[in-house]
DNA sequence: GACGTTCTGTACCGATTGGTCCAATATGAA
DNA sequence: TTCATATTGGACCAATCGGTACAGAACGTC
């Protein structure tokens, strides 16, 4: 055996996630990644592949977490307060605002559709698991299956929405807002 | 005087704009732009001054265009008619498929937030003015102001949504139907 | 302490980026 | 036809892009 690697992949990983998520695939170039992940080149290729494949797995990561946002929500409250938790989350941002800077998935699909087919596509496959979680809790609050599938997509409607006017600098306040109208909406029409 | 130009220019900033709105800002690059406008690189320089102001120029007809085609259907229609027939539209596309691009001051918000801020309000506050139509077409259907300052925001968001769900490739056919969805919703809650 | 292995820093690569410069060319007016 | 003016094509620019190569430093094993 020899030399241990002198950083931590993971801490790697979250670093070069968070500078993909703030300023987008093209924007961040080798060198912004290489500072803000504090490695040298050589351990970056060595370890991580090049940047497309990083950003590949940096997807992954961002789709987990934010299907994880709405599955621990579902542990503790009624499938319909999941939901409705999920979203303020997701606007609002728990931890340190960094909803401003909207849904990965979401800037990933604008942002490459027609550069980077592949990586589009791959976000929007995971926008799509979500809106199959979506779905699920709905039929799980009683909605019949056709029901249940027409509003979670429309609700992924919504949460696009809500990631783009995030990124805007819509007031939380606003969001807040137009997330109790939605709901108050739904909630009218499924009684 | 002396020479005339070889090109027609409101046809090449009009190829520009189509460039710029399939594949963004920065993935759009000089030789692309020159050829898709079909000029040289003096012409492009003398007449557009450079490629950021001809995005900027770029997105003032973008945003010129989109409120047309609200204001258009206002001519001929009721406020709401107008509104859905506004969303039928950009959802669907009539000419030629454009919709599938989604909607450039959408795609200009996310993909330069953070990059160049400056574009990104720019978009951004295009995207406030089509939000006032939308403000001014349910306050003309008879909404209280409050109310119908709500729902804009409301259908802004929603607007967002469309126009990803667009870029995903989404079906004409769902989109459609998270349109009746939304607005039957309305209906309902304005009744 | 010597060795083998692995990681790290950096010089370097060709390609491409947005942008400038200028000579050659085409045009309308006199 | 001549001249002044404006447009054109293309050579050229420094800077940056993502990626490779390799020498040397740091470590665990023996």
């Amino acid at each position: 055996m020899a030399r241990a690697l002198e950083f931590n992949r993971s801490a790697a990983l979250d670093k070069a996630l968070v500078l993909f998520w703030r300023k987008g695939y093209q924007a961040a170039s080798l060198s912004d990644l290489l500072q803000a992940m504090d490695i040298s080149r050589s351990s970056f290729y060595a370890t991580f592949g090049d940047k497309r494949s990083l950003y590949l797995e940096c997807l992954g990561v961002f789709g987990k977490r934010t299907k994880d946002v709405l599955l621990r929500a579902r542990n503790d409250h009624a499938p319909l307060d999941a939901l409705r938790i999920f979203f303020e989350y997701t606007a609002t941002g728990q931890p340190g605002q960094r909803s401003i800077w909207g849904c990965m998935l979401v800037n990933t699909v604008l942002e490459l559709a027609g550069v980077d087919d592949d990586l589009s596509a791959r976000a929007s496959g995971l926008l799509a698991e979500m809106q199959a979680e979506f779905e699920r809790c709905l039929f799980d609050a009683g909605l019949a299956s056709e029901r249940a599938a027409g509003f979670a997509s429309f609700l992924m409607l919504f949460n696009e929405g809500v990631r783009v006017s995030n990124r805007r600098k819509v007031s939380r306040e606003q969001l807040l807002s137009d997330i109790d109208t939605t709901f108050r909406l739904i909630g009218s029409a499924t009684q």
